[in-house]
DNA sequence: TATTAAGCGAGACGGTACGTCACGTCTTAGG
DNA sequence: CCTAAGACGTGACGTACCGTCTCGCTTAATA
């Protein structure tokens, strides 16, 4: 799972892990694979590439999977949208920038490397399960807020609209494999706001 | 990509492939995943769950993803809904079994194996962008027959809404790991059929 | 303790093993060990050197003890001395052909090699112990012809005697790291000669 | 080389080193070759062992080779054989002495590995020929005692006489990986005896 | 009926990555 | 200057899997 989570406060004794090796490892991960893709993602390839030994990052990732979720979600990250007092807006917002944050190169080869490693053999769901609910809670906020201001329908089942809203951009990076842009964005936000909005 | 669509014609002389083989082998994959997931999906493994030896297999299927795909399909299958005179219920059907095929044990792991093998380096799109183009074009269709008959809105973006459709199950089943439903097909019909359709 | 004792009969279906590989990488450790030493004789470097798959060596050597038994085994080989009619005369045989294949460049340390390794960890003494038994019967056969022939005295203790011609050479060698010649040779015919022999 | 020989005097300022360290550490080797051959003796298990820490140890004794050198040393100390007026009493007093610091649990490993290691790659002969030549050195004076006395024989080479004296029990031990005990020393008393004995 | 091309199981092969381990060094913080 | 703790680079380990190949055998369609 990883343990790059801890705080960052006392480690005990001993010499302190050098963070710019961690880094240089996730830029690595991200650059091989923009340029090569999932399968050139070698640990090995990884650690040449960022000038760091491979003791030293299976320290901090136990696992390749550990080290390609951290190496997406430090690329992705977190994401909250203010209120903007529309829903229809902020939805657009929240389309846009993980538009924006998918597109960066080698972002959705990663993605499709993190599902497909999701379902591997004994794949503890540990890091990417944390990583995926954090995700689907942020869009479910949203709906949430709508329906409190009263621009998204009451009767409009939260987590499923919640997962309309997530699958449409990673689907169609990751399963059709098309490029992104603003007028699929305009089109979900069309759809979606017809979908759940109180006003057609 | 796979030989194995050939048509099923002359081979010329010699022996001809024994088909019990191959059918042996497709049922050792959805086996194997379902028990083990994608990490235990071993050439050599299926080759000896099916009991048919490695040069066989390569002589049917010339990559692992081929034959991943090629077992993904034959569990999925191909899907044509008659006109049913009424989008809403051609949806329901699309969605209802897309989702019985998508539960039987393995096949979701498979279809996440499927993805994320297909952000693999050199990996040559054939195989999985026929197979996606063929589940799109389906949908697509279903949309351009609900504009004709008058209870899809014209001015709804088919390639846009084609991809809600496809996505929303896939993505709940392998992005969010979540079992599929009865109730999550009514829910999309429901979110859907507002986003496309002419009568609220 | 590796399975090439084998006899070269059948050895069932499937692709029979290359031979010209085995003698390759034996040729190898000796030639890296003449060369480097025992510290240069990795089993990347031997694998590389003899243009063999790591794979390959571990079928045919399952630990890296065994091959470099192996290794010495085929250099210094096993050893027969015919009736000469006299102990001195095949005493003096013995230990020419023995102190012969023991300044073979890369034997000594190869030897020493073998000694280190046989108090390894888990070491099941298997192929060391056979090898060595073997050597050390050879030379009771020796001692035992030479009391029936009635140059060797019968109240000297065959085994110890044993220990000590064949204790000669290999300390000299391995434990005072010196070289060995004839006149070591001749002075150890002349010693042991006089412990176990009837006319002084 | 290691530095432990220098003289305990005066190191400058600064603290000291703490000598329990250095007992505490010796110890540790010892055990561990006694309970698991010389594949567990790791710096980190050693110094885990003595309750040390890896540069403590790296301080005393710059290399593994080293501190085995060392630690064996400690086991089997120098010896001094007085005078006892008959070369056949000095010799079982000597090898009487040298079999029972053979026989301490982990000192004939502890052999083995001095041995092996000794035929690694750049290994500097340092220590290791520091060692033998002293033993050797002892045994040669006590042959050349006999001789000034006459009861070993002056035509009897000394050297080689030596080898064969310090080679019956290491070679038994080491090479043949069997237990020691006096019927050997008797024995070997007996055979040396005759070899360069004056009188039958 | 004989030939022949292809299929088949078995398993060795080269290549490549895996994740681990050990060596000897270095960096922290504390005595 | 010593000490404990522990991260670091280097490099080898032994294993696993992929896709190919070489065996010796079997099986049909063709000649």
């Amino acid at each position: 799972m990883g343990d790059e989570q801890g705080e960052r406060g006392r480690r005990g004794p001993g010499r302190p892990r050098q963070e710019h090796l961690t880094r240089a490892v996730l830029d690595a991960v991200v650059e091989l694979v923009a340029e090569s893709g999932m399968g050139a993602l070698t640990m090995d390839a990884v650690a040449a590439r960022a000038g760091v030994s491979k003791p030293a990052m299976y320290r901090r990732w136990p696992t390749k999977q550990d080290l390609v979720i951290a190496a997406a979600e430090a690329r992705i990250g977190a994401l909250t949208v203010p209120d903007m007092g529309d829903f229809r807006a902020e939805l657009r917002a929240v389309l846009t920038a993980r538009m924006k944050a998918y597109r960066q190169p080698g972002v959705g080869r990663l993605l499709a490397g993190v599902i497909g490693a999701a379902a591997e053999a004994g794949a503890e769901p540990g890091a990417y399960r944390a990583y995926t609910s954090r995700v689907m809670s942020e869009t479910r906020h949203l709906l949430e807020r709508g329906v409190a201001r009263g621009d998204v329908r009451p009767d409009a089942d939260v987590d499923d609209a919640a997962t309309l809203v997530a699958a449409s951009l990673v689907f169609r990076m990751v399963g059709e494999q098309r490029l992104l842009d603003e007028a699929l964005v305009e089109s979900m936000v069309d759809l979606i706001g017809r979908a759940v909005g109180t006003h057609p």
